[in-house]
DNA sequence: CCTATTTTGTGAAGGCTTTCACATAGATAA
DNA sequence: TTATCTATGTGAAAGCCTTCACAAAATAGG
C-alpha cells in the first residue's frame, strides 16, 4: 500500500509525533536485539515512557502497521519508521567548526550508526585547516559555498561560536543547502524552506535548575 | 512583590514557556550589549521568532515586569528571568563519561559562562582515571556514590555509552541527587522527585532527514 | 466452528497552549 | 493639563495535541 498517495488529502504531523518517531525507532532496535518478534503499543510506550494510546495514534497517521490481538511487527515497524523518517539511508554531512564541540562529533558514534557520515569539516583557523580528524582534512571555511554546491552533502552541522553562525550559515543557504542542525546558541535566520534544527545544551541545564529552584517535581508558581 | 507568595493559589507553568524564559534570557543578554534600556514584546519576541502575545503571555506568568507604552526593562527583565530559572548562583556539577561528547562538554565554555560549573569527573576506564581534564582529576565512577552524596554537588551530566547510563543515574540517585542531564540514548527510569533532561542529537538529525524526506517545508503526509 | 481474549485503529472528548483583541496605563509632546 | 500614542496585561477564542473508550479484527483454545 502506498503510504504517500499523491492524490489523498494531506494533513499535517506534528512535531512532536515525528520526535516520538525516532524514539520509537531506537525502542525497537532494542526490542529486534532480544529477538521478540511482536510488541504491543502498550510494551512500546512503556519503554519510552509514553502512553499505549499515543503510540498508535501516532503510527497511525502513517498507516495500520499492527494486527488486532498480537500487536507490531518489530523488524518490519523499525524499517516502516526508518523509511518514513527518510534513516534508511545514508545521509552526508558536513561540520563547520572544529573546536571541542565540533570534533567530539565526529567521533560520535551515534551519528555513524544511523548513517549519518560526515564526510567533510571546515573551520577558519589556519592553524586547524589542512589537520586531519578521523581521515578528513580540515577546509577552509572561506571556499564553504562552492564546496558544497553541488557535492553529494545534504546536511550541515553548525559548531561555531555564536558571534559567527549566521555568516556561515548565509553562505550554506548560498550553496542551496536546505538542512542544518545548529549548536551555536543563537536564533538564526534562513528563507523558509530550509530547515534548522537547535541544539541547545545549555537551555536543559537552565531547565534542570529552574525545576530544583521550583522544587518538588511541582513546577508551580504564583 | 513577592513572585512567589505562599499564600497564592499555585498554577502550573508549562515547559514550553520555561524553555522560552532561556531564550529571552539570551536575547536580553544580546540586547543590553548594544545598550538599550528598554526593549518591546515586539522587538523580543522577532529576536527568538516568536509573537508578542506569546512573550507578555510567558512574562505574565511571573508578574508584571513592564511599562505601558514603554516596554520592558533590559538589565531588571535579565535579571528576573535569572531568577525564576534559578540561574542567579553557580550551580555545581559532576560529569560522568570523559569520551568524546564527555571531555568537549568539560571545555565548553557556554556552560561556565551560564555559571553551570563542572567540578568533578567520573569514568570507569582505568586509564582514563587519575588523568587531568582542565585541571580536574578523574576519578573511579565505582566511588560516585560516596563522593556525591553530600557534596556541593547537585546535577549530574551523563556521557557514558546507553548500556551503562541506567546503573550509572540509580547511583547519582543513591547518592541523593535529582538533576540529571543525558546524553544516553536510552530512557532513564527515576523515582518521580528527580529531573532528567535527554539531549539526543541523533533525533534532531533524524528529524532534519524527516523534513528533507518529506520536502518543502510542509510536513504533510497521507 | 464458536467463544473468549487480546490489541489495534480511530472518532470524539478533554485538556493544554497559543493567539486574538482590547481595556488599561503610562509616555510623550504641545 | 490635555490629547495622542504606544505597548502591556489578560480574559476569551481558537487551535492543537493527547487521552478516552469502544467497535472491529485477529488470535488462541477448545
Amino acid at each position: 500500500m502506498d503510504k504517500f498517495p499523491e492524490t489523498a488529502l494531506k494533513k499535517r504531523i506534528s512535531e512532536s509525533t515525528i520526535r516520538r518517531l525516532s524514539l520509537y525507532h531506537r525502542a525497537l532496535e532494542a526490542v529486534e536485539e532480544n529477538g521478540s518478534e511482536t510488541i504491543s503499543s502498550k510494551e512500546l510506550a512503556k519503554m519510552e515512557k509514553l502512553t499505549p494510546a499515543q503510540v498508535r495514534k501516532d503510527l497511525s497517521f502513517f498507516g495500520s502497521f499492527g494486527t488486532r490481538g498480537l500487536g507490531y511487527p518489530v523488524t518490519d515497524l523499525k524499517a516502516k519508521i526508518a523509511r518514513i523518517l527518510g534513516i534508511d539511508r545514508v545521509w552526508n554531512i558536513a561540520l563547520v567548526g572544529v573546536g571541542n564541540v565540533g570534533s567530539a562529533l565526529v567521533s560520535y558514534k551515534e551519528f555513524a550508526r544511523q548513517g549519518f557520515k560526515i564526510v567533510k569539516l571546515f573551520d577558519n583557523d589556519q592553524r586547524k585547516i589542512g589537520s586531519n580528524h578521523k581521515g578528513i582534512v580540515v577546509s577552509d571555511v572561506k571556499n564553504i559555498i562552492s564546496e558544497l554546491s553541488g557535492s553529494e552533502i545534504e546536511m550541515v552541522v553548525v559548531c561555531v561560536p555564536g558571534s559567527a553562525a549566521q555568516f556561515v550559515v548565509n553562505d550554506i543557504v548560498k550553496a542551496g543547502l536546505r538542512a542544518i542542525l545548529n549548536f551555536a546558541p543563537v536564533n538564526l535566520k534562513v528563507p523558509d524552506n530550509v530547515f534548522v534544527r537547535n541544539e541547545n545544551m545549555a537551555m536543559e541545564l537552565e531547565y534542570l535548575s529552574y525545576a530544583l529552584v521550583n522544587n518538588h517535581s511541582k513546577n508551580r508558581v504564583k
